[in-house]
DNA sequence: CTGAAAGCGCTAACAT
DNA sequence: ATGTTAGCGCTTTCAG
């Protein structure tokens, strides 16, 4: 049978009061008895129990992350899961346990009320895709510690943090522009597709700012896989006059686009430069290497965490969003 | 303030036992207060305190995921995502929830002490990548329910669980032949990388059975990643004879087999058919799409999960090990 | 600076 | 079939 604190108590010759305190560092112990208790933990190889811990303090130093898994999540979304381990970086070294449930919009309300009002947890991270206005009401009723990971779609009160496609947009266009590139076009998604849309609205912004005119053909939409980056590319390829780099939405695109232009026998990058998003293992693959603008998901993560520590410390806080900052990898597909 | 199971009792007209008999479905309660109370409990918003349930139980219901996260996991390793999907669905069915740990393997073991002695978590599932010596004896010693993702690469105590690889190689084989593959390559890692030997012996097995041989140079061991994959391939491609199809350990390296063999005017699957393991994404994206032995990973972590319920359970349960099977994807890299 | 004692909310013998 | 009551192990107030 463990130790308990009265073990502990016993031992030191003092009561489970003071050895609480010594737990819990409080300054009104002295040094000798802070000693002999430590010296009696020790020797009885004494852990608190934290279950009589989180009851007695009413707080059970956990974390859950609401999202949606199932078959097939670690593929594809390996995101999600950068931003889970940025997460467990930071409330790991606070001593937090982070808490993992799949569910769906409709289940997630139910979800949270029963964790909270059972007291599971101290604080929610959730991530947008299981987020419904019904969800907004409950936490703000509630005042559940969250952070929702996503800008929501509609109008709430959520507090959320995301990602800024669109300065990640002007980076892109603004690295190419500095490395001499005049001519810039841009393939992706339709206007549904909100990433590639931020995406665009960046760089075009950048581009009116220096007055480069970009010509409707420059600019293409498909779907976001391979094939559709491969037509949208020989699309552009048919423009009376071609740009000198690519844009791509994403890398499924720009997979498709480098095929187009090795099919093509343009040379990456001396004929074109080609640019994309996110660093997903093929960008680091694929001949050229692919230059990214990298969003550091993990770092995402890590703000998330320092977000709902801070959330359920002061739960009236009213930050509603932040959003992490894009890098640039430079590889091969542009020129120096 | 929430409702306690006092007030419940109050509202109800009975004792508290009574509720929690109820909340629990003892048997010996009549249906007409189980109605009273069940309508107690709803008109109070009632909902049971799990931090004292924990508390009084002497359990938490709750499983501890313990593997090496960090920057980049979610990128490198979408089958640990994937097998903590399979887990976190079979153990939120059963009311549990699955904590998540990051640690090293010098960390590992003061860190499933502390969690255990302090009573934190029923039970953990530990990534054979922070096993060691000390964990086992740990382990072993204070009886805690555990399951180990992977085979252990020293002798241990541990109850794990793991990919049968052997096997997976010799569907590999098996399937080729079936389909009229009469010559068979293999190129994959050196003998430090197991899962790749693994895979050879199961392949190997299956023609040592249909006695075929396998000349020397059909076999070419480099590293894992693409450009050895490129290299092997140009290897093989000097023999006298050539294989009609080429086994890859893995993805990285079926991606430079095939563009070595496109390089060099080889159609696939017409001139030489290709097969590999382990459905990643872009399995899918390659032209053609790869014919995959697929280890089906959510399963394993579905495995797992059963697994682990299994011995909070029973403790003393001796399973050593159990190992998922792998099935065959079929797509255009093999002929009909 | 230290100790006594009253909880925290629920469970589970044991009585009735 | 239901109630009484003694914990579960720790924290925290209040008194000394």
């Amino acid at each position: 049978m463990a130790a308990t604190i009265k073990d502990v108590a016993k031992r030191a010759g003092v009561s489970t009061a003071t050895v609480s305190k010594v737990m819990n560092g409080s300054y009104s112990i002295s040094q000798s008895t802070v000693e002999t208790v430590r010296k009696a933990m020790e020797e009885l190889h004494y852990y608190p129990n934290l279950r009589a811990r989180n009851f007695a303090k009413q707080s059970t130093k956990q974390v859950l992350f609401l999202t949606t898994l199932g078959e097939n999540a670690g593929f594809s979304n390996p995101h999600m899961f950068e931003i889970l381990s940025g997460l467990e970086h930071v409330l790991g070294n606070k001593g937090y346990l982070l808490g993992v449930k799949s569910t769906t919009p409709a289940e997630a309300p139910e979800f949270v009320r029963e964790i909270f009002d059972s007291k599971m947890v101290d604080g929610v991270v959730i991530h947008a895709s299981v987020i419904s206005r019904q969800l907004d009401d409950l936490i703000i009723q509630k005042e559940i510690p969250h952070i929702v990971l996503g800008q929501p779609s509609f109008s709430s009160h959520f507090c959320w943090l995301d990602i800024d496609n669109k300065l990640a947009g002007e980076m892109a266009a603004n690295f190419l522009l500095q490395r001499g590139y005049q001519s810039l076009a841009f393939i992706g998604g339709t206007d549904e597709d909100k990433i590639s849309a931020h995406r665009l609205t960046g760089v075009l912004s950048v581009l009116k700012e220096y007055d480069v005119i970009v010509p409707k053909h420059h600019l293409q939409y498909g779907e976001s896989d391979c094939d559709s980056g491969f037509r949208m590319t020989e699309q552009l390829l048919q423009s009376p006059n071609l740009p000198d780099a690519i844009i791509c939405a994403n890398n499924y695109i720009a997979y498709g686009c480098v095929n187009a232009l090795k099919e093509n026998q343009l040379r990456i990058p001396e004929d074109m430069g080609i640019l994309t998003f996110d660093d997903y293992p093929f960008s680091q693959i694929l001949e050229p290497k692919l230059t990214v603008v990298n969003i550091d998901v993990y770092d995402m993560g890590i703000q998330a965490g320092k977000l709902i520590l801070n959330k359920m410390k002061k739960p009236n806080l009213q930050i509603q969003f932040y959003c992490t900052l894009p890098s640039i990898t430079v590889r091969g597909s542009t020129k120096e």
